[in-house]
RNA sequence: GGUCCCAUCGUCUAGCCCGGUCUAGGACGUCGCCCUCUCACGGCGAAAACAGGGGUUCGAAUCCCCUUGGGACUACCA
């Protein structure tokens, strides 16, 4: 049997990290197995569905690559599908139409809460006599269809990750849930999320759904649904869930932190790697042999398997995720580097015309040790695009001192005279003064440092002068020399 | 409150199913040392965990029970 799975996004919001995980395990056993990955858009909820959200989750899948094989489908146009479903339950008598409203609802779930049960619909609708149905549906009186649970027994949900093997739900626990909105005989109320869930996987035939654990008093409800139309279970894995600040990723308040969004989309924007992303987040509740964990997505395809998922809750490790990237900075081709920094460098207003891709390359290699992310480099390589506009407090503190001034301008007077502008030609006539003045080079390294690109820390001061130039390097020095004095007259 | 799930270093985890090889391994983070013109990168090293209590067993991180802790769900959202 073909393996056929889904990710089932509510495009109610960006795709967020926990949800990019989900994909990404779907993604990952229909690739490991030959199977098939399908997308399906669950946008029932007419309210909160927006295209903006559609069209985000369809680019952050694609930036991760994880390619569908079937679709996207969406519910919005499979009415038909619900419908038939729908009037096949009720002939085998497992709805009934339900006319409380929601007041009378939130008396039975207050009521259930003072005598300290799982709040349940009493079935006060199922005591209706037919002619008072009748009369109710006359009066256009709205309703909803809920699905009639067995009395007896017990629903078990096969998961290959929680439970024993299963989680076993009472019936008598669950409750006749709703699986429309209101509506009356003309207007019809629209389906529900756990029903057109139920209704797709069987009509796709979906052999195995993983998704996440918030989901999985769900399922018993999606079994009995499925057992009534007569349709196969699939296996299921309930993964465990991602946590900020120990509770679940909220969809709401998505990139409150700007720092730490949670959206898929903003996390690129703020310069994480598609590379370091898929490789964090399969790591997030998944390992491949416990030691190695810098694993390229061919290695996790074929590593991956479902019984080397963790069952416990993970905690999104910011620092981790931070690691990763600096990783796959480092070690992504140069090429790829600059393609992905240039964008970054032209928000930042830096004039790249007429620098070339080697020149940027040349610069980008020389910071790229300390860039974890993307959006950290036009920080970093801004004194190769302009002249300091100010001096690090700190450093100006330690290095713009008498002392330092006369050895920056004995630096300037070497450098003048300097004929090979190259990293040796330069190092030569800075090393001999050092040793002249029995120096380390340190001590004369930093002030010039300093003068030329306003930081204590950067690449090799001699590699930096020679990407700045000669005029560049001597005006520079100039002017630190000018603002040193002019700061201690 | 009810139902369900989970429980190894601060964090992500390996080991657990098939008890002895675990004086519990790796990674991030932290700290120290080395490299070094600074910072970073890199290298080396250190501190750091089987939630608690009962069993079972010659022997338990590994099996069972209880307690405690954490999480999810508890919509005419998904």
């Amino acid at each position: 049997m073909t393996i056929r799975v889904r990710f089932a996004p509510s495009p109610t919001g960006y795709l967020h990290v926990g949800g990019a995980r989900t994909a990404l395990f779907n993604y990952l056993w229909a690739k490991k197995n030959g199977g098939t990955f399908i997308l399906r858009i669950e946008d029932t909820d007419e309210e909160r569905s927006t295209e903006d959200s559609v069209a985000q989750i369809y680019e952050s899948m694609r930036w991760l690559g994880l390619h569908w094989d079937e679709g996207p489908v969406r519910q919005s146009d499979r009415a038909a599908l619900y419908q038939e479903a729908l009037r096949k339950m009720e002939a085998g008598g497992h709805l009934y139409r339900a006319f409380d409203t929601k007041e009378e609802l939130e008396e039975i779930r207050e009521q259930a809460r003072l005598e300290k049960r799982n709040p349940i619909y009493d079935r006060r609708a199922l005591r209706l006599t037919p002619a008072e149905v009748q009369a109710k549906l006359d009066a256009g009186v709205p309703f909803v269809w809920r699905f009639r649970v067995p009395d007896e027994g017990a629903t078990r949900v096969p998961d290959t990750l929680q439970g024993e093997g299963e989680c076993v739900f009472q019936n008598s626990e669950i409750g006749d849930f709703i699986i429309t909105r209101p509506g009356t005989i003309a207007n019809p109320g629209g389906p529900l999320y756990n029903f057109c869930c139920a209704v797709d996987d069987a009509e796709m035939r979906i052999t195995h759904v993983i998704r996440g654990a918030d989901h999985l008093s769900n399922t018993a409800r999606q079994i009995l649904m499925l057992e009534a139309l007569g349709a196969a279970i699939p296996q299921y894995t309930h993964l465990p869930l991602i946590l900020k600040g120990g509770k679940k990723m909220s969809k709401r308040d998505v990139d409150a932190d700007g720092r730490f969004p949670v959206s898929v989309s903003a996390r690129r924007d703020l310069g994480y790697h598609p590379e370091a992303t898929f490789n964090f987040l399969a790591l997030l509740g998944w390992s491949f042999d416990g030691e190695r964990e810098i694993l390229t997505r061919d290695e996790i395809i074929n590593a991956f398997s479902l019984d080397r998922l963790s069952k416990s809750n993970a905690n999104f490790d910011e620092d981790k995720y931070l690691f990763l990237n600096g990783w796959y900075t480092r070690h992504l081709p140069t090429a790829t580097i600059v393609a992905r920094v240039r964008p970054f460098l032209e928000a930042a207003g830096f004039d790249l015309a007429s620098r070339t891709d080697e020149w940027i390359g040349g610069v980008v290699g020389l910071e790229i040790e300390r860039c974890k992310l993307l959006t950290e480099f036009p920080e970093a390589l801004r004194y190769f695009f302009a002249a300091p506009a100010s001096y690090e407090e700190k450093g100006a503190k330690k290095f713009f001192t008498p002392e330092g001034l006369a050895l920056l301008e004995d630096s300037a007077a070497r450098l003048e005279t300097a004929t090979d502008w190259s990293h040796d030609g330069l190092e030569a006539p800075i090393k001999a003064l050092a040793e002249e003045k029995q120096l380390g080079l340190g001590k004369i390294a930093q002030p010039l440092r300093l003068a030329v690109s306003g930081r204590t820390a950067t690449p090799g001061l001699f590699e930096v002068l020679h990407v700045l130039g000669r005029e560049e390097t001597l005006s520079r020095i100039r002017r630190a020399v000018e603002v040193m004095r002019a700061a201690a007259p």
